[in-house]
DNA sequence: GCAATTTGGTTGTATATACAAGCTGGTGGT
DNA sequence: ACCACCAGCTTGTATATACAACCAAATTGC
């Protein structure tokens, strides 16, 4: 490994482990160098690429220190979550609670094109951080055009991956919410109490329709979404 | 200008203008520097923040080049609190609460690449459904862009109206959280107890650079926010 | 007491240099 | 004809150095 990513390690691990606390001061660039036994212009990297990634934040003349730490996700990207936890250098893992056939409920039918009653994919389950709970996953898939759907293993891909592969994505719909968690959201996102919680609803389609409903579910505290939107064009802003 | 910003102004410049199409190649490295009178090192950190920006893609060995144009996402179109309100038939109006010009926060300021405590613009708007209150905008303003935003009159153009006039918007960052509100925000709100509130960061930019940082919020129960993507090659998901 | 200045530490920019790692195309041997 | 090798380009990593810009705290001058 190259010396400046194992500075990043190294600074992550502090990070991670509570050692270096939010908004407290992380060793100067000629600290780092010296500890090191490298340039400053090493160790500089180390730095710069962590504040990139928005770990750190640095003041000229004065230091850098250990950014608020909350997660990030896009809006527009849709990614997946264990990618995103993963380049944070952090540990991602699944539980899955649930993975069933069960009679569609009527709104889930009208999302997806379905008939009531008809069979329908439903999956729950809990992404991890750090084995601390990030996500409540809740999702319904459409079984005309998933029909594996049900006999994969989450453990190993989340189903956004999977999906992605068997029915590549055209096109997908969101809401956002802040909402409070009810009972059962509470004790699979293992909050004490109810805090705001951030629920993003997501309709994808492929070029044969919709295919999945999902209900993502995320304590305020732990995540939000971010997105980045470029427009080619200088008078977009109507719709605005 | 700093020397590596003025080699990306340029490179920026060739490839809006055509000159360097998708996948062409870039120059080197090494004929950057020769080119602009700059060490190898300076030209490199032009290719390489382009590269990080998604402009550009770099093989070891092979050379720089012009990454694919991304994909136009309409997600998440930035709509206008007040068309929004309108096009539900329902009565907007607005409330100005502040608007002056102070000292900018350290934050404030890296987001809008301002010096800190060098002047910039501050408004606070309630924003009214029905004369119930909808959103809560806390906003900064480049003044270097916008010298005039300190003297509009905001209570019949909202300040997004106003800037898409003034500064046309090239680009947008969002970021979405669930938040608890504080008491200033409750009061603002009319919020007679916490409830979860929607906050939306959104940082605007011209082309001239970032023009504004707004804090959006509003109360879970009355607020939520839709959004359609497209997408329009069935394969994108992989360089997103 | 208070304001102006200095000082020391920090990040930001830039240079010159060296070697490693990776790809491509040509050269030569078989 | 084919393969192995090498030369020459590219990007990637690392070092040592210099100076600029900036900030906070200490010092100085009044």
């Amino acid at each position: 490994m190259a010396k400046f990513a194992e500075i990043k390690e190294f600074m992550l691990s502090q990070i991670e482990i509570g050692a270096w606390p939010e908004h407290s001061r992380v060793p100067s660039e000629n600290e780092l160098a010296e500890q090191f036994s490298v340039s400053r212009m090493t160790a500089r990297r180390a730095l710069q690429e962590l504040t990139e990634q928005g770990i750190l934040y640095r003041t000229q003349g004065v230091g850098s220190f250990v950014a608020a730490l909350k997660s990030q996700s896009s809006l527009l990207e849709i990614r997946n979550i264990a990618d995103e936890v993963q380049a944070r250098g952090h540990a991602y893992s699944a539980r899955l609670l649930q993975l069933t056939e069960l009679p569609c409920p009527t709104i889930i039918a009208s999302a997806l094109g379905l008939q009531r009653n008809n069979p329908v994919f439903f999956s729950l389950i809990v992404h991890l951080e750090n084995n601390l709970p990030l996500q409540l996953e809740a999702r319904y898939v459409n079984p005309l055009q998933v029909p594996a759907y049900i006999s994969q293993d989450f453990s190993h891909q989340t189903p956004h991956q999977y999906l992605s592969l068997i029915a590549p994505l055209t096109e997908a719909e969101h809401t956002v919410e802040a909402i409070w968690p009810d009972d059962f959201t509470c004790k699979h996102l293992m909050l004490k109490k109810a805090e705001p919680c951030l629920r993003l609803t997501r309709r994808t389609f492929s070029r044969e329709g919709a295919v999945s409903l999902a209900y993502l579910t995320s304590p305020g505290s732990r995540y939000r979404l971010g997105g980045h939107l470029n427009f080619s064009l200088p008078n977009n802003r109507e719709r605005i």
